[in-house]
RNA sequence: GCGGGCGUGGCGGAAUUGGUAGACGCGCGGGAUUUAGGUUCCCGUGACGAAAGUCGUGGGGGUUCGAGUCCCUCCGCCCGCACCA
């Protein structure tokens, strides 16, 4: 038995490097067997790698390790999303040039995660902001242009006036900027879009395929696609009364059965015919600026009352001339859903009936809920979108909302104005278009150029890339590329004349929109992919990444596979096959009596449970211990991944994030349960250490036959071995772990069994240290290594293919079933394990404990399930 | 408001999908080794009870020989979306 501890530190680099030099991770693209491709949603280049990245990667790592020893040939990639925001603050904070901020980054962050000990395919690294990547992307987006699904148009977007750019929703807090503090201002601005929503419809119906997506993801993109199926119905105008003799105002609706109910019409500020109101009516004017200035805060949108202006037009009903509806300017509509106007039917939508009481315009019900008198059926405050029957509708009175809708759909389809029908039926979405413009410098450039002569007009494909100058400044606010004196300035590729480039560039989500394409080739330097390898790689198997991509970069992601494939780049629509959303890392906080934060490190913790007291380490003072959140910055409750693997090893660090809890869900970082993980890596080492010195005396051949210890140890190692393999299959990383322990204690109690034994246990003891080396691998790589080398093979246990169970040591021979009296467990019975069940309930009632229950009478019943239970019915 | 998820010991969590609830880890208690331990090893650890036993998976009800698991209902947390007509 060895005395020394494993030392962690030294084994962890000189493995990283013997697998470094044997490049047994590097991936073929004409490898023969079959394909697996485990992704993890590649980092972000901060500088530093933090808790989230080790868990994410580690997760990935083991799948990727126990997939290439399952006989897969694994394509498992590491990039860098390289463009983006923070690099161009640094350079406005410290006067770094971004390019040079986000490499040294990349550096460091690569070396951190080489310490991680991944079996990542290095050769394949890539970096979004290398003109290599970029010069791909252009080429796509003018394929994508020729293809129709880029378009450039006009669009509201968010302006801060003070860092002169165009922020994102999310970057615009309380209605300000969140750089600046500048109030935001809603501008239009001509911009690039992606034409995302040309497949609404496909990207919906495919979720349905996407089974092995959580539900969860599923269900998000789902509504955030947003179908909605309805009718266009165009209502006539009172000609005398619309501001330039406008005849019609088309709307949509999904509640055609409610239009006997209808009380007004109202249109967004920003429609065209409030704007020729508006003209006329300065009044009106000025309300619609009140609504365009309220646009931007979420928060306001949230508490907004109501409001609306009565435009003095009128429309009329489509089922009675003689009926007038006045029309309303109301800052609740949106103009970029449907229409931009509706018909309000009070009574069953809470918005119109929230408007009708603010302007007393009263409401009408019109879907009567089962089991109630229409009589006294009345609407005050709450609107009733439930079920029912029609009244008050005339002609639909008494039919359900579906027969209604119907009714309403087919008069309203065969009545004629002009030589349209008044109405025809139409499917919305709520999603928008994706703008990718952004006035920023450090992104990949849009390749076109505006020519006075010819307009709009694309890079010719010999000039990609258009590349980012490195003399750019930061010393104004704005877009460095418009300042920039000579790099706009080009010569129409058309008619030579003296052009412009254009100078935004692209939203950095579309660099990540195809970077697992591009993994299956990255060295192509003719086109982004190869159709053949790419379609031989893709789709990714295994997607690993955090929930906050659940929307946007996924759904971009499927957007663009299905473009690339539209565009001959890619075969197939959808880049995901499988993925999982794991939770985050969490940690307790800790805070001085002033309110400022403090970090783990500088504090120590006494005491257990409810008695644990923290003081500062510096000067004694009390620290309170506070809630458990997600580790931050602000809060100050990180742990840096590179002093735990300083102190403990990657090993630990990687075992501790997979144990305990489940991988979808938030883990704590405990200083104690890292020290458990610690404890456990030595436990193996020396328990690996005692089954070497029993398995010198085996003997070389199998032995014929096994006595019962050794036929304990073979039955622990196989099981132990389908149980983890299941596991990890499942990606139960935390019951896989429990696994490993239980095997691992059977195996130290087998040891410490001092009872005689031969050599066939010598020999058990070999293959189930062998089996615990293997089986632990994935998660702890570098010790299994180790291990792996003590047990005197010249091979690598990361290129040893997965251990094979051998199925007849799991079938016990003999088995205990549990028996139950009255559904309560009350004794066991050990029986054949092809016993009948005739005879097995003989044996159930001569036991004392049913006899003694039955107190001489017979039982009611009794049921016996087969190898697995026995019920007594007394 | 709409949509979804979850609720199991002191804590994180297992439970072959209706079949022995609490695997495994942390913590805690006891013991051994140790000059010493925030070391290592062994034993114990759902509650109540001296024991036999009784109770026990958020509360209540139901289906079943049998329910953490299925159904109804109530309560409590968490997440996502939110003026989408």
């Amino acid at each position: 038995m060895r005395s020394e501890r494993y030392n962690a530190r030294a084994a962890e680099t000189r493995w990283q490097n013997i697998w470094d030099q044997r490049e047994i991770f590097k991936t073929r693209n004409d490898d023969p067997r079959p394909k697996y491709y485990v992704l993890e949603m590649f980092p972000y280049p901060s500088g530093r790698i933090h808790m989230g990245h080790v868990r994410n990667y580690t997760m990935g790592d083991v799948v990727a390790r126990y997939k290439r020893a399952m006989g897969f040939s694994v394509l498992h990639p590491m990039g860098w999303d390289a463009f983006g925001m923070p690099a161009e603050n640094a350079a406005m904070e410290r006067k770094v040039h971004p390019k040079e901020w986000t490499y040294e980054n990349i550096n460091a962050m690569k070396k951190q995660l080489q310490s991680m000990g991944l079996s990542l395919d290095w050769a394949r690294e890539i970096a979004t902001c290398d003109p290599a990547y970029y010069k791909h992307q252009q080429k796509m987006f003018l394929d994508f242009l020729e293809a129709g699904l880029v378009e450039r148009k006009q669009s509201k977007v968010n302006w801060d006036p003070v860092d002169q750019t165009v922020l994102a929703n999310e970057q615009v807090i309380d209605g300000r900027g969140w750089r600046s503090g500048a109030l935001v201002e809603q501008r239009e601005l001509t911009q690039w879009f992606f034409k995302i929503s040309d497949y609404s419809e496909d990207l919906l119906n495919a979720l349905d395929k996407l089974d092995r997506w959580p539900e969860k993801v599923r269900l998000m993109q789902k509504n955030w696609i947003g179908r909605s199926e309805g009718l266009l119905v165009r209502f006539a105008l009172d000609t005398k009364t619309s501001p330039n003799g406008e005849d019609e105002l088309e709307i949509f609706t999904t509640r055609p059965d409610t239009l006997f109910g209808a009380k007004f019409m109202a249109i967004a500020p920003d429609h065209p015919l409030a704007a020729a109101a508006a003209a006329k009516n300065p009044e009106l004017a000025e309300f619609i600026a009140e609504c365009k200035r309220m646009g931007t805060s979420q928060a306001l949108l949230e508490t907004a009352e109501k409001k609306g202006f009565d435009t003095g037009i009128k429309a009329i009903h489509p089922f009675d001339p003689a009926w007038k509806l006045p029309v309303y300017v109301a800052n609740f509509i949106l103009m970029d859903y449907g229409t931009g106007a509706i018909f309000g039917c009070p009574a069953h939508d809470q918005r119109d009936l929230d408007f009708v009481n603010a302007y007393g315009l009263g409401n009408t019900p019109v879907v009567c809920p089962p089991a109630v008198d229409p009589k006294s059926f009345v609407i005050t405050d709450t609107a009733y979108d439930g079920d029912g029957r029609m009244i008050n509708s005339r002609f639909l009175d008494g039919m359900t909302i579906e027969q209604a809708k119907e009714e309403v759909a087919k008069r309203l389809e065969n009545t004629k104005k002009g030589n349209r029908p008044v109405a025809q039926r139409e499917v919305n979405f709520r999603l928008r278009d994706w703008g990718i413009s952004r006035q920023r410098y450090w992104g990949c450039p849009i390749p076109i150029i505006h020519c006075e002569t010819c307009g709009v007009v694309p890079v010719p494909a010999k000039d990609l890339p258009v590349q980012l100058p490195d003399d750019v400044t930061f010393d104004r606010p704005g877009n460095p590329l418009d300042h920039h004196p000579t790099w706009k300035n080009v010569a129409c590729p058309k008619c030579g004349k003296p052009a412009r480039r254009e100078t935004d560039t692209m939203d950095t989500f579309v660099d990540s929109s195809w970077y697992f394409a591009r993994f299956a080739d990255p060295w192509l330097t003719t086109a982004p992919t190869d159709r053949k390898v790419v379609d031989d790689w893709l789709p990714v198997d295994q997607y690993i990444g955090g929930i906050e991509h659940a929307i946007l970069h996924l759904l971009y992601s499927r957007f663009f596979t299905r473009a690339m494939k539209a565009t001959g780049h890619a075969g197939l629509d959808e880049p995901f096959g499988g993925l999982f959303t794991q939770g985050m890392v969490v940690h307790e906080t800790y805070q001085k009596k002033d309110g400022s934060w403090v970090t783990p490190a500088e504090i120590r913790i006494e005491g257990a449970d409810d008695s644990r007291r923290a003081t500062l380490l510096a000067t004694g003072e009390p620290i309170e211990i506070g809630a458990i959140e997600k580790m931050s910055k602000s809060k100050r409750n990180t742990v840096d991944p590179d002093e735990i693997m300083t102190t403990y090893g990657a090993d630990v660090a990687r075992w501790f994030m997979l144990s305990d809890s489940p991988p979808e869900r938030d883990v704590e970082w405990t200083e104690r349960g890292v020290q458990g993980a610690w404890r456990f890596t030595n436990r193996l080492w020396h328990l690996i250490g005692e089954a070497i010195e029993v398995a010198k005396s085996a003997p070389a051949e199998r032995p014929a036959s096994f006595g019962e210890p050794a036929l304990l140890v073979r039955k622990a190692a196989h099981g132990a071995l389908a149980k983890v393999s299941d596991a990890i299959e499942k990606l139960h990383f935390n019951v896989c772990v429990a696994h490993i322990y239980e095997f691992a204690n059977a195996l130290g109690a087998s040891l410490s069994d001092k009872t005689a034994k031969g050599p066939d246990f010598a020999w058990a003891m070999r293959e189930a240290a062998e089996i615990l080396v293997q089986l632990f691998h994935p998660m702890m790589p570098h010790l299994a290594e180790e291990c792996w080398a003590e047990l005197s093979h010249n091979t690598l246990v990361a290129s040893q293919p997965w251990p094979k169970v051998e199925p007849e040591l799991l079938v016990e021979q003999t088995i205990t079933l549990p028996v139950q009296i009255n559904g309560k467990k009350r004794a066991d019975v050990t029986v054949a394990r092809d016993a009948k069940n005739e005879d097995i309930e003989a044996a159930v009632l001569a036991l004392d404990a049913v006899q003694r229950a039955l107190e001489g009478k017979r039982p009611k019943k009794v049921i016996v399930v087969p190898q697995r239970i026995v019920n007594v019915v007394a």
